[in-house]
DNA sequence: TAGTCATATGAGTAAGTGTTCATATGTTCA
DNA sequence: TGAACATATGAACACTTACTCATATGACTA
């Protein structure tokens, strides 16, 4: 605790501390990216983000390509859905699934590449 | 249990699941990409690697930047430095950290614009 | 050498996460 | 209407994670 002290008013480069400091954003932000990159951090969810970039498809579909079950799927398609990176659309009593934010196609092209070095 | 079994052998949409099958990359691409971006889905990595995108800090500044334990800080930066993310430079007591991978940039600084648009 | 400081680290813990299982909902079709 | 089907959902569980606390390590300095 002490030590917690002396670092808050003493930095080790205090002009190094402040321009970063004067740059930072706020919390919310980066909560916002955390969260964003939360949801790419998982291999089942990235996996289903990589298909929607190239096709629209059914829960159905999706879950016999990663030889996942229908329910687990279906619970990561609604994470993806809550936060705007998937929406869906039905069709009788297929739901099929989609990208909703081109954004997301960027940076899982991006780590595909950095992945593939 | 028979729900997963027509899935797996009566496709809603054969052609489209075959194109993207074709297309599919390798569980451990998918995997390395999930485990580079939970890196970036937490808060706290997040704005570490925000801040050393910036400069070159020492445990102590971020720490105190971030208004976080010394330990916590640590922990994370360890974390950083294991998966190649960050790198570090010791100067007497000093451990200096800084960005081991001018990859991560690109991705923060899109995470950046899309959380601020 | 003893004390102080910056950092690292292991154990413990509370909170979060991804899955399965059972079941509900809503649609189609005979 | 009832059976079959696609999807959604809640509870439960095993597993992970990010932190704190206590302490270790290693470097500087008086």
């Amino acid at each position: 605790m002490t030590k917690k002290d002396v670092c808050e008013i003493q930095y080790v480069n205090k002009k190094a501390v402040a321009e970063v400091r004067s740059r930072m954003l706020d919390n919310n932000t980066f909560s916002k990216m955390a969260e964003r990159f939360k949801l790419l951090g998982d291999p089942t969810r990235v996996k289903i983000l990589f298909i929607l970039s190239q096709k629209e498809l059914c829960v159905c579909d999706i879950a016999a390509l990663l030889k996942a079950s229908q329910s687990a799927i279906s619970h990561q398609l609604r994470a993806l859905r809550n936060s705007n990176l998937a929406k869906s659309r039905k069709e009788g009593k297929i739901v099929y699934y989609s990208l909703a934010d081109e954004h997301v196609i960027k940076l899982i092209d991006m780590s595909v590449k950095h992945a593939e070095e």
